[in-house]
DNA sequence: CTAATTGATGAAATGCATTTCAAGTCAAGC
DNA sequence: GCTTGACTTGAAATGCATTTCATCAATTAG
C-alpha cells in the first residue's frame, strides 16, 4: 500500500507538507500543494483510517445497541439515528445483543478501545451500575428515561403515556380493558402495569398477554381474550403491527371496532394506518435523533421527548 | 491513556511480553503473565483498536450500504447480515445511501481506507464500472445478480420467480393480472417487466403501479385498479405490506378473495401470516446471512439462493 | 558430552498520519 | 537599517500494539 511518505517522496515534500495539502491548510505554496495532488491523484493514494483514528483519537463512528434487529419499535428508532448521524457525517455501528449481558457489556468494552467515541443503548440487559462506569470513555446516551446522572437520555414519559390512554378509555366507559406487552422484564412492561393499576386496579387473569411482536401475535393474543368469561371491550395492544392482528381477528368474527372492542396500539407504524387504528406515537424516530444529537454533543441532558395520540377510528 | 508501555513498565517486563499476554501465546513464564495480567485489571487498560486495525491492517468490520433504512425488504438482508455477523464476531457498519450516487461511491472509498475489511451492496446507485474497481482493496459482495466477475453475490433468480409467479396466475386462469412495484428504476422492477411481457405480452394501461412501500401504498394502488375499466382479476404485489393494503381495500369493498381478486405477494413478511397471503420467499434473510459468509470468506462466488412459493389463501 | 530443541524474553522495526517545534524567507512598517 | 509579522517547510515526536530477530537458558536426543 502507497503511505504518505511515498507521496512526500515523490512529489519533492516532506509529509507534514502533504498532511497539510491533505488538510487542507493555508500556507502550503500552490506549486508544492498541486504537486502532491497530482501524486496522490497518480498513485491513487487514500490515507489509512486507523492511523488518523489512531492518532485523533476520534472515530466518527456511533455504535447502536439494539437488542433485537428485527423489531419494528427499534428499527424506528434506528431510523432516526441513521438519519441524523448521515446528515452530520457520523457513522454508525449496530450492536445485536438480544438482551445477553455479555454482550452488552461487550460492546461498551469497545468504547473503552476507542472504537467508538460514543453509544447509544436503545434498551438494556445489565443494570445501570454495570453500564455507568464506561461513560467515563465516551457518552452513553439511553432512549429511555434514566436518573443516572452519567447517563444522557432522550425518552418519552411511557408511565405518563399509558396513565393517558388508559385515562381515556376510562373516560370513554371502558372498563375491561386488556392490553398486550412485549417482554415481561422490559421498562415499558412495568410502567403500563403500574399505569394500568393506578387507572383500574389489579389486572384480571386473563387480561395481559406477554411476548407479543407480531401481526399474528397480535391475533393469536385477541383469540385468547375473546374467549375469556368477561370478555375485554378495549385493547391496549404493544405496536401497530400487534394491533392490526387484533383488528383482523375481531374482524373475522364480525366484531365491530370500536362498539364491540375498541383497539389502541403503539408507535404509529405504517399498518395502522391502512386499517384506520388509533394509537399512541412515541415519537421513536424523534427519540433516535435527539439520541445521536445528545452523542455528538456529549451531553448528559435528558431530553424529554412529548408522545402524541392518534386518534382514529379503533376507539 | 494509559498503553502497553505502562503495563510493561509496571509489570516490569518488555512490551513483547505483554503484547504476548494480551494475545494468549504459549511461552510467557506463569509468573510474568500473572504480574502482568495484575497490572492490567489494576490500571484498567484496554488495547486501543485503532493500533491494532492499524498494524494488522484487518478490521471485522463490514459495511452494508442500504438505500432506505426503513424499508422491510432491506430490514430482512439486513437482519440476516446481522445474525450471522453477530456469530462470526464480525461488526456491521450500515451505511444508508437513498440511492445517492455520491454517498455510495463515499462509502466505497472507505473501504479503500481500510475502515471496513468489506463491503455488501443491497442495492445499488452507481454502475458497476464505478463500484467494480473499489473490490481490489476488499471484497465486494452484491446481494443481486451480477455477472461482474470481480464481484461475488447471495442472490435468488427474480426473473424466474417472477415468471413462475406469473405462469402459476395464468394457470389459474387469470388474463388481467395488475402488479405494483417499488422503484421503477430498480433490478427487480425491470426484471418483472421483461417476465410479464413474456406471459402476458403487453402490460395495460394501468396495470403497473409503482413506488408502493407500504400498507397505504398498496390500499391506494388497490383503488386505483379497481376503478380501471377493466379490473384485474389478480394483483401481484412488489410485498406483503403492499398485498395487505390491498387486500383491506378489497375487503373494504366487499370483495371476495381469491375469487373476485386474487393476491400474491413477496417475501413472506410477518403482515401476510395473519392475513393468509400467499407470498414468494425470495429468502432475503438467507442472502443476507450468505452475503456475509462471501465476504468473510473474500469470495467472489454467485450464490444462487432458492425462492419459494408460500401458497396461503389469497390466491 | 556435544548437537539440537524447546522455552522465554527484549530491542527494534513496523504500520501510518498528525502535530509541534524550530528555522528560514520575504515583505511591510518605523 | 532593523524589527515584526506573514508565509513555508521539514525533522522529529507522537499515538499504540504487533511482530520479527536475536539472544540466552535449559533440556533432550544421539
Amino acid at each position: 500500500m502507497t503511505n504518505i511518505h511515498d507521496i512526500a517522496k515523490q512529489a519533492g515534500v516532506s509529509v507534514s507538507t502533504v498532511s497539510r495539502v491533505l488538510n487542507n491548510y493555508k500556507y502550503v505554496a500552490s506549486d508544492k500543494r498541486a504537486a502532491v495532488l497530482d501524486i496522490i491523484e497518480a498513485l491513487n493514494y487514500t490515507p489509512n483510517k486507523h492511523a488518523i483514528d489512531l492518532i485523533r483519537g476520534e472515530t466518527r463512528n456511533i455504535g447502536v445497541i439494539l437488542p433485537y434487529n428485527n423489531n419494528t419499535a427499534f428499527d424506528q428508532l434506528l431510523h432516526g439515528i441513521l438519519n441524523k448521524a448521515s446528515k452530520q457525517d457520523y457513522l454508525i455501528t449496530v450492536l445485536p445483543s438480544q438482551y445477553d449481558k455479555a454482550k452488552e457489556i461487550g460492546y461498551l468494552e469497545k468504547i473503552k478501545s476507542k472504537l467508538f467515541d460514543g453509544i447509544i443503548l436503545t434498551s438494556r440487559a445489565n443494570d445501570w451500575e454495570k453500564i455507568v462506569p464506561y461513560s467515563q470513555y465516551g457518552p452513553i446516551i439511553s432512549c429511555e428515561f434514566t436518573e443516572q446522572p452519567e447517563i444522557g437520555c432522550a425518552y418519552t414519559d411511557r408511565y405518563r403515556s399509558f396513565l393517558d390512554a388508559l385515562q381515556l378509555l376510562k373516560n370513554k366507559g371502558h372498563q375491561a380493558v386488556a392490553f398486550t406487552t412485549a417482554r415481561l422484564a422490559s421498562n415499558s412492561t412495568t410502567q403500563i402495569i403500574a399505569a394500568y393499576q393506578e387507572i383500574f386496579g389489579d389486572i384480571p387473569a386473563g387480561y395481559h398477554i406477554t411476548n407479543c411482536q407480531s401481526l399474528d401475535d397480535g391475533y393469536a393474543a385477541a383469540q385468547q381474550f375473546m374467549q375469556l368469561p368477561e370478555r375485554p371491550s378495549a385493547i391496549y395492544a404493544n405496536g401497530d403491527e400487534v394491533a392490526g392482528g387484533i383488528y383482523l381477528y375481531a374482524q373475522s368474527q364480525q366484531l365491530q371496532i370500536p362498539s364491540d372492542v375498541a383497539i389502541i396500539g403503539q408507535e404509529n407504524q405504517p399498518v395502522g394506518i391502512g386499517l384506520g387504528l388509533s394509537t399512541v406515537d412515541h415519537q421513536l424516530t424523534k427519540i433516535g435523533e435527539q439520541a445521536l444529537n445528545l452523542v455528538i454533543h456529549r451531553s448528559k441532558e435528558k431530553v424529554n421527548i412529548p408522545y402524541q395520540m392518534v386518534e382514529r377510528q379503533s376507539m
